[in-house]
DNA sequence: TTGCCATATTCTTTTTGGGGAATATAGGGT
DNA sequence: ACCCTATATTCCCCAAAAAGAATATGGCAA
């Protein structure tokens, strides 16, 4: 039961749906994504973790950057579940368009160090 | 991404999950329900409300009693899906295990009244 | 070592959500 | 009409959660 109502409090926050949506397109660190959603840096990292609690992302060092992707939800068959849903849903969603156009502008050379 | 979140977040309650497993069993009245349970009657009306308000659950009026039971779905794609997944969701959680436990033994005559 | 940069954590404030006591409502039976 | 019962709603309290500012951490570069 723990692990059931972690996985769907997690995808209960628009932010985290926004970062479940962005991931899917493609791995992303922490500053492209606050870029992307438009909330501060504490903000951004603290909904990560509590995805990585329920075992929707995970993440990866690469020199200053963290990149975070969506898991395969082996975690558990909740969050296998959710991540094998919410591929097809929401795609028509006017927020989710508008994020999605964002993403090939995303650069974390330019996002960064500002 | 209203209705999704909606519905994810009807879902994330432990006590809202309850009464989603115990209505699978059959179709349960308020005082049912919190005899099941053990929370106050208003807790469970509430609890009610917002399933319903996520298309969870509907109701049918039969004498002083509401009926209380699951929908198809039908409201959204995220309810659908829920529903049906839930079903074979849980049912080796211990305390579901326990609350099935007490479904026979549920009656609304002698719940009442008290 | 020092400094810098991306990210994490802490702190505080504000909002949200669940809980029960008390009260209101609605409908049936008399 | 009246009362009685099941349920809904309101009220207030407390805990959980989200937000950003400020601070801490950790790794790389010079």
């Amino acid at each position: 039961m723990k692990v059931f109502i972690k996985v769907m409090k997690a995808i209960s926050d628009p932010n985290r749906v926004k970062i479940v949506k962005l991931l899917q397109q493609k791995m992303m660190c922490v500053c492209e994504l606050q870029g992307a959603l438009g909330i501060s840096q504490p903000s951004v990292s603290k909904h990560l973790k509590v995805l990585e609690g329920a075992g929707l992302v995970d993440y990866q060092k690469e020199g200053p950057w963290v990149n975070y992707y969506l898991t395969d939800g082996r975690s558990s068959p909740y969050a296998a579940n959710l991540l094998g849903n919410i591929k097809h849903w929401l795609d028509d969603d006017p927020e989710i368009i508008e994020l999605s156009k964002k993403v090939p502008f995303l650069n974390r050379e330019a996002l960064c160090k500002k």
